[in-house]
DNA sequence: ATTATCTATAGATCTATAGATAATGC
DNA sequence: ATTATCTATAGATCTATAGATAATGC
């Protein structure tokens, strides 16, 4: 069944909206290309139409979800000015952000899986690792810029720490403490 | 191709064994019996004479591991009274660690993959992190017994995220920034 | 413990068809 | 507006591989 030139852009995108979720909630390697496309409400075969494969998929899903997790953190430091390093914290070291996966960055859910890998995908997870830490550097406290390069790497190396442990434990009362105490550990106020 | 009660055992050995290894390397998913079996010198149908299921195993496996690292980590306590936690740093934040994945801390090989899953070998792993937060509050610096619980939770926080983030990152530099920039910033003689 | 086999499932390919798009004709 | 062409889809199918089981042998 043909479809508009429209509707084929629309289940494109839809394709990798939902991949981006179920890659991110159950890995790379347990999210089957069928289970995927079922949930775009599209048929199995549909797929090669769109993707040349399953890695050519991820790649994609991995540029665009990067992408959003270096936007997203720029908007919230625009957005305050005056604290830009806590707006940050408190956006990533959140319940929000260990409770939902699927919707939230990319790194916590899958640099393990990629650490493994080898080819485009973990390339573009290493890029994306390395202009974080350069966001980092530019809000975090520092007296010279190597103290603050520093301070990006040890300040990443923390929050994604955190976020990870935080999921990874059962009671809740721990994931707080993972979560909230490095939060505050790593506020300027703090330090 | 029966074999003696003390084969037998032996050849288990072997199994959990490669497979620790194996499941460090290459995740649990991406494991299969018969590799494993392979690894062992051993044939794929003998492996259900030794374990259950794969999940049989992979639970076995995580066990050894997680009281391997207990134990571990009070070695290198113990034989370094004057500075313990400057020693575990120095162990765990080490070119070893990130370069041989194999051989090193389950939970940098996997935490990610488990904190998916659901049943004994995610219960094993909150066990394993909430002993390590209990080891690490003990040697970690503070004036009171919160103040160290908390840099427990945050220490554990930095050390594990700086490996995976030094695993994933492609380029030596990089990694190395992760590692020895957190090492050094989680060390007593910095705060 | 080995070997062969079973069953399920994965990614990927193939064929037919619906129906959108482009070319043609009035 | 009609006709021809093109192409995204559905759904069946293929191949490889996984975990697991059964039969066999020593």
């Amino acid at each position: 069944m043909r479809v508009s030139r429209e509707k084929f852009a629309e289940n494109r995108e839809k394709i990798l909206g939902v991949a981006g979720v179920l890659f991110r909630e159950k890995g790379f390697e347990s999210t089957g290309v069928a289970e995927i496309m079922k949930a775009a409400g599209l048929t199995h075969g549909g797929f090669y139409g769109h993707f040349q494969s399953k890695e050519d998929l991820a790649l994609e899903v991995s540029r665009a979800l990067i992408e959003r997790v270096k936007i997203r953190w720029n908007e919230i430091i625009t957005s305050a000015p005056n604290a830009p390093l806590d707006a940050l914290l408190n956006h990533y070291l959140s319940r929000c952000s260990v409770d939902d996966p699927g919707g939230s960055c990319v790194f916590a859910s899958l640099v393990q899986e990629v650490s493994r890998s080898q080819g485009a995908v973990r390339s573009t997870f290493n890029d994306g690792l390395s202009a974080l830490v350069d966001i980092l550097s530019e809000i975090v406290p520092g007296d010279s810029a190597q103290e603050r390069r520093a301070k990006g790497f040890t300040t990443l190396s923390a929050m994604m720490g955190a976020v990870i442990l935080a999921r990874a434990v059962e009671s809740r009362e721990l994931s707080d403490n993972f979560l909230f105490t490095t939060r505050d550990a790593l506020s300027p106020a703090k330090s």
